[in-house]
DNA sequence: CAGCAATGAGACGATGTAGTGTCATTCGTA
DNA sequence: TACGAATGACACTACATCGTCTCATTGCTG
């Protein structure tokens, strides 16, 4: 079940700029195992696998599975959010954005990740919804305070739980697939009706 | 890290009424264990123990750990949303009920676990979905045809939504507490009137 | 250029756990 | 009353997986 080994990698002595981008391989690696397989069934042969290292590298980087984990969890954490470069557009353009956004494989498995491994790092649940959720609001707020003024800030929280809504919940539990971005933005467009934000 | 068995339970054949209540309990002390631990990180030992019985019984009720797990489900999925019985009163106090229910820690627990292994068990999160979520919109969409008229009931899902709030999503992820009965209901009157329904 | 750090390859040990076998024991049932 | 089903107690097997060890190999670094 491991992904196939398509050349075996040269051995010896890596130079410097070889060491970060195996690095970044492993990182990325790693996360499309552990969504796949889930933090407990997957294997450290099957990450090392998967990153065309063995599992020598993967402790020699990162100690052990756990950490492994908390650093691709810290360093996706940093991009889990838009760009701020994107932050200009209408309110309505910048909600259907963040709806496409969260509700992605992407975003969705990772969620699924640190809810199941609470328990064990909370310090990622933190770190994940500081990013995220937290990021999210508050550029809801910024955009709300400056087309609809400062008095209506309070409803970016209401809104987002609405532009999350039923079908967010549905996707943690794997019954939808992801929405479109056009399907984004009309669930975005109808959200902002419901409070008056239209 | 087992429970602390307190007696020794008598050994031989049980009357059909004692094949009942150990089932039950069973079952019972298996979510206590599996919301503590996890399904990946419960051991069938750990299960025996809690539940007062050796693994041989285990084995003999339900087969492996995979079944137990989801009879478990199965068993908790018919309680989990409202008793229909508690059906009446006005709709913010409906609302605030399942604010407090939705909330809560065994609610939020079996949320987590299932989210979890969804991948392994994904007729739980059917069967979860079905008797809670859409269970609760639809209360949620009769209370609001009866009292403010049918043309407002599709308003019960985005408000279930708002009902849920970032709030739940925290929960999720192990950074807030259960809100009291009393914060559930003050969410829930603030959620009805965002959306007109105060 | 010589020594050493880092790696590939993969075997290996240690550990934990699912699930079963064994035997005695209790009690329902014919 | 006698037999057998169901269970407790618990040793035991089978197996998976984490993390380390060995050895050869490559190429930085002084």
């Amino acid at each position: 079940m491991y992904a196939q080994v398509t050349s075996a990698r040269k051995r010896g002595r890596p130079t410097a700029a070889e060491r970060r981008a195996r690095e970044a391989e492993i990182l990325s690696a790693a996360l499309g195992v552990f969504l796949r397989s889930g933090f407990g069934n997957a294997t450290v042969g099957e990450l090392a696998a998967a990153a065309q290292v063995t599992k020598r590298t993967i402790y020699a980087y990162f100690g052990d599975k756990d950490a492994l984990f908390a650093a691709m969890v810290q360093d996706l954490a940093v991009t889990v959010s838009l760009d701020t470069a994107s932050d200009h557009g209408t309110l309505s353009s910048l909600a259907g954005r963040i709806v496409f956004r969260v509700h992605s494989d992407e975003l969705v498995g990772l969620h699924r990740l640190v809810i199941a491994e609470a328990g064990r790092f909370p310090e990622l649940a933190r770190v994940l919804h500081s990013n995220g959720d937290a990021r999210h609001i508050a550029r809801l707020a910024e955009h709300i305070r400056a087309e609809r003024g400062p008095s209506l800030a309070p409803l970016a929280e209401p809104l987002f739980s609405l532009l999350l809504g039923e079908r967010h919940r549905r996707r943690l539990l794997g019954l939808d697939p992801a929405p479109s971005a056009g399907e984004a933005l009309d669930h975005a467009k109808a959200s902002l009706a419901r409070l008056s934000l239209g």
